[in-house]
DNA sequence: GCATGATATATTGCATACAATGATCAGTAT
DNA sequence: ATACTGATCATTGTATGCAATATATCATGC
């Protein structure tokens, strides 16, 4: 179960909440499980049956999940999940890279020993997930390791707009484009950037998260997108 | 009038298009033209029958518009307009920033003539505009400025998200808050940028784009936040 | 056989009724 | 006076009916 991890919009729902909310968070979880995929239509009723609930609260829900970006929506036509293109994912790597990078420094300047553990924690939960091939937990694991560097920055609206970039394109992914060498591949650079950012070698952690972000990249593209 | 310039959500109203939509785009000219203004309490119904619909599209438009940090809600109790922390107002302009000088160089590769004139153009918008104090004329033409080298890097996505952090701080201020010196002083530093990116100096870019948000941060907040 | 047009069906869009919730205010007790 | 309780009111939340729109089906004509 994923569902506990979903960064979109970061809405925490609590005892106070609504119908729009739970759906919105539903389908949410509906994507990370693949039960809805990209390019897939989705209609009010259909939902609103599934769910339990009327077509009200399912469509505005929509209406926001399309704002973000996660759906497309024609007026009149209704909503599908939107399929990220090639040429979009690659935009989103290129902000994400410039995020990170730019934010690397005043993050290790940041850095205290809680942040160090707590970064080595979520390096070992990716390691400990890799045998473990459920869900898209290794796509989480793997944003939470490279955020939670970005977290010492305490800059709380940098944090969520980062996760959210990193959604969107694994969103995309399906967890069997991520083959076993590429898995490993990632613990290696992972190892390599912590210990980069441990003795505050800035220069050399940004060096080795370009290189990172350019294997993800060389690695998964011609999966993902093999006509383009 | 503004209404014509609006970055939110990159939504441009087509033929087709519904209430929803409509709703949502004059909100957000309410907020522009300062008749809805940060702090305010939205009422479904006192809104509707302002707009002339129901209390449906004015629902799903404000759900939207919640979700992009606009406005805040709280469930059972309503939306209201959101106003800007500091320390929010501090973390986009960081982020902007690290944006801009991340994104400059490549902005600056890409540069042709044509790019140069339309820079050029909204360079000389900015100067033409600085008599005539019209609503937030000032702020979207200074941000236009910015945007158009962004957009030389050809990235969609950041040009839009670039354009929603500067609107989501100008949002915050009104133009009584831009003193004369300070439009100057703006109009002074847009040339030197202006120059240094024609001449295709980066490093002499990325300084001078620093140190014209510095500017105008120690400029603006003292008068926007003046308790904090 | 293919294009065209009319009809039927499915779905979205909007308004509204009713229910649920929270805020306000008055009244009572301490 | 202040704190508590209950009734009233305002507003949000949800479901649903009907209208508008788009899509699919089928018949007709060439």
């Amino acid at each position: 179960m994923v569902g506990t991890f979903y960064y979109i919009g970061s809405i925490f729902l609590k005892k106070h909440s609504n119908l729009t909310l739970k759906v919105y968070q539903r389908i949410i979880e509906l994507m990370l499980n693949y039960e809805i995929v990209p390019g897939q239509r989705l209609v009010f009723i259909d939902l609103a049956k599934q769910l339990g609930v009327s077509r009200t609260p399912v469509n505005n829900a929509l209406s926001i999940l399309a704002q973000e970006g996660y759906l497309d929506f024609v007026p009149n036509q209704g909503y599908s999940v939107h399929k990220l293109t090639k040429q979009e994912a690659e935009f989103l790597f290129e902000i994400r890279e410039v995020l990170e990078v730019g934010f690397l420094g005043k993050a290790i300047r940041n850095m205290d020993d809680k942040n160090m553990k707590w970064l080595k924690k979520r390096k070992n939960d990716y390691e400990k997930a890799i045998s473990s091939h459920v869900d898209r937990k290794l796509f989480i694991l793997d944003t939470e390791f490279h955020a939670s560097i970005l977290d010492m920055v305490g800059n709380d609206i940098l944090s969520a707009r980062y996760r959210d970039i990193c959604q969107k394109i694994f969103l995309r992914f399906r967890t069997e484009d991520l083959r076993l060498n590429r898995i490993l591949d990632i613990k290696i650079e992972h190892n390599d950037i912590f210990e980069a950012v441990c003795v505050r070698d800035v220069e050399r952690s940004k060096d080795l998260v370009r290189l990172h972000h350019k294997s993800s990249q060389q690695n998964l593209f011609p999966i993902i997108f093999p006509t383009d």
